[in-house]
DNA sequence: TACTAATATTAGCATATTATCACATAACCA
DNA sequence: TGGTTATGTGATAATATGCTAATATTAGTA
């Protein structure tokens, strides 16, 4: 615990850095940044985000309720459905400077990502068929 | 496992959006975040980190390990210690931009901060039952 | 009131992650 | 050579996380 308060600047600092960890650690599950880019373009119920992402309603439930104790998006009620929207568009900021990282160091984070998933031949994936084809984009 | 990869196009987006993810759980660690801050100066040895940061150096270690492994450093040797820096400057915007959302949004901020670390207060506080809680109607 | 739809929350389990210890390797210097 | 420092690796227990199923809460309606 690097407490050195002996001016209370490094206690906010610290603070800000414990802030920024569970900031990132909200973010840090493909769910939620599925949930979050689903709601780029707006206000969405919670039966839409888990409708068009294929979750669970309890899991995706969860999800939401992270996002919403740490802050990133608001809910309100609409008769029987709640409505989620992100609260800060600095989230969509971070959000797309990472794409933009992404494209420019395509190649180097290609390694990443092999490293990321080994079990599965990343090359050739298996076409599901019989699955429902979605007509989103 | 959210896979239609009809056009090539959705996969790419789903790599995105899990890379994204780990690239959130590689900064969801306040050590990490206090590592990235102490190479804001420029390039430190890993033992100067470790010393400015007062952490095991086994520990210490392995922090720096995931941010190399993840790219978001680079080490090069120079004699007998290794001299670490950020690899682009990217990583440091998002700091930035969270320590400005920090600031400007320091009372709310505080509430999760409270529910983040609760040393004190062991009363329980109540979720959110009954629906989001609107700020104000 | 009862009943249904939409969400939220809880519980149990499986898995992943962390911090820490112990030891191994490498470079430098006397 | 031996000794000190810097760094890496493997194993372990404690903790955290995510998922599924089940249950609870709220709003609307008959």
């Amino acid at each position: 615990m690097p407490e050195r308060n002996r001016s209370g600047e490094v206690a906010l600092s610290d603070s800000l850095q414990s802030w920024k960890a569970e900031f990132f650690k909200a973010l840090a599950h493909p769910a939620r940044i599925r949930i979050l880019e689903c709601l780029r373009e707006g206000e969405r119920s919670a039966g839409e985000i888990m409708e068009e992402l294929r979750m669970e309603q309890s899991n995706g439930s969860q999800h939401l309720a992270v996002l919403r104790n740490k802050g990133f998006v608001t809910a309100r009620r609409e008769g029987t459905t709640i409505l989620y929207s992100v609260r800060h568009p600095m989230i969509f900021q971070i959000l797309d400077m990472l794409r933009e990282y992404f494209h420019e160091h395509l190649s180097e984070v290609r390694t990443l990502l092999e490293a990321m998933a080994p079990p599965e031949a990343p090359h050739s994936n298996e076409p599901p068929r019989g699955g429902p084809a979605e007509p989103h984009s």
